[in-house]
DNA sequence: TCACAAGTGGACGACACCGTCCACTTGACC
DNA sequence: GGTCAAGTGGACGGTGTCGTCCACTTGTGA
């Protein structure tokens, strides 16, 4: 009420801005290396700063996995909006589909965010979300309606894809030939000239299940070496 | 030298080997539910046990889990087998792909198991993974042959998309469909029909990568809720 | 230049998990 | 039934992370 989050954003004292971005830096930096729950006091230490400052700025490790790869966020929303501007709609989704991988395969970590849970953005992002959900729709239709993109491909279906992928490049992080294959595979067989028999039917899953535009999700845990 | 490592197998005491086995349960379950990096405290309390001895009979959690999940490891081995042994090569590709998928989505735990670092088996199970190895290779080339495998596949491909799949899972531990749909689409732009346009080049993947037949693989870490 | 609110660092108590150790129990074999 | 090695449980010390608290520093605006 009174105090309208002045934790990010301006209005900061200058030198707690630049510490600001020195905690975004190198908590990309940390995450990358050793993962999405590396210790807090790492990210600070390699920050130059002390374990206070970060809690004070980010008091939960979510808000700084979210502020730290928010430009990703920002740059998924950004190509969803050029594809749908792409005069050829499958140009625009094939696009988008390599971008969004792209990015999970360059960014260490972001992958990790990006199906790590996020669950009280829900209400706050609502229509950003659902905004998102709308131009994803359209430009699937745009593009079956070409004749390029088969017909029973399901929005819910590039959730899927991007989950997929998301999984594979957080087994073999280093492993860009075996990324760049799956996502050549998967933009083949959402051609409509693949399609051969049914499928079987399409996930309930929505936008809301993908943080493409800084949403969230769901989940539990997985490996460790 | 002079203990075989009765640690595991028979010849141990009859309520050893019943601890033995309520452990192996236990462990199933609750990395099925708070994954495979659970307290092992948690397992022993489940198993009715004391942590000393879960700790006699699995000095490491490594090995937890291989014994847990070797009955799934084994039927990945069988299923190759049942494949080679199959008059059409591609239906038995396809069901390879179809089963192993199939064990992944319904053992919670085990897909997590499946891309976990088991680096020291490596020297052990070095003659199984080979031979795994070989037999896919026979496999891949034999449904190549009849026309129905596009000619680029490679085998490294099916540890790329066996490693998808695992990633989707881990994120959508109970929607059946999307995995169903994943792998559906995946065999689509396996088949030969499915080929248009070069692909970008195969990953160095082998079946090193993966612990198939209870090999092992390499790896850094995921996220957390 | 000064005063003070904003900002800072690191010590610290709480907590969770690890893996070992040891005194006690129990199954196997005579 | 008696002996004893095999097996057991739980307490315990060690380690690493969390998040807070507070005395000190520093930028800002007058």
């Amino acid at each position: 009420m009174e105090e309208p989050s002045r934790i990010d954003g301006p209005g900061l004292r200058a030198d707690a801005r630049r510490n600001r971005g020195r905690i975004l830096v190198a908590a990309r930096a940390v995450f990358a290396e050793r993962g999405i729950d590396a210790p807090m006091a790492t990210v600070a230490r390699r920050a130059g700063v002390g374990v206070a400052t970060l809690y004070r700025r980010f008091p939960t490790r979510q808000s700084l996995v979210r502020a730290a790869f928010a430009q990703q966020m920002e740059t998924c929303a950004r190509v969803l909006t050029e594809a749908l501007a792409d005069p050829d709609p499958w140009r625009g989704f094939q696009r988008l589909f390599e971008t969004v991988c792209e990015l999970q395969r360059e960014e260490q970590g972001f992958p990790a965010a990006f199906v790590a849970a996020f669950p009280d953005s829900a209400a706050e992002h609502a229509q950003a979300r659902e905004g998102t959900e709308r131009d994803l729709m359209t430009l699937v239709r745009r593009a079956q309606a070409v004749g390029a993109l088969r017909a029973d491909f399901h929005p819910s279906d590039l959730v899927v894809a991007l989950l997929s992928h998301c999984g594979l490049v957080t087994a073999l992080p280093h492993d860009n030939a075996a990324s760049r294959r799956l996502v050549a595979y998967l933009l083949q067989s959402f051609r409509a000239e693949a399609a051969r028999g049914a499928l079987p039917p399409p996930s309930a899953l929505s936008l809301r299940d993908l943080p493409l535009a800084a949403g969230d999700s769901q989940r539990q845990r997985p490996p460790r070496a």
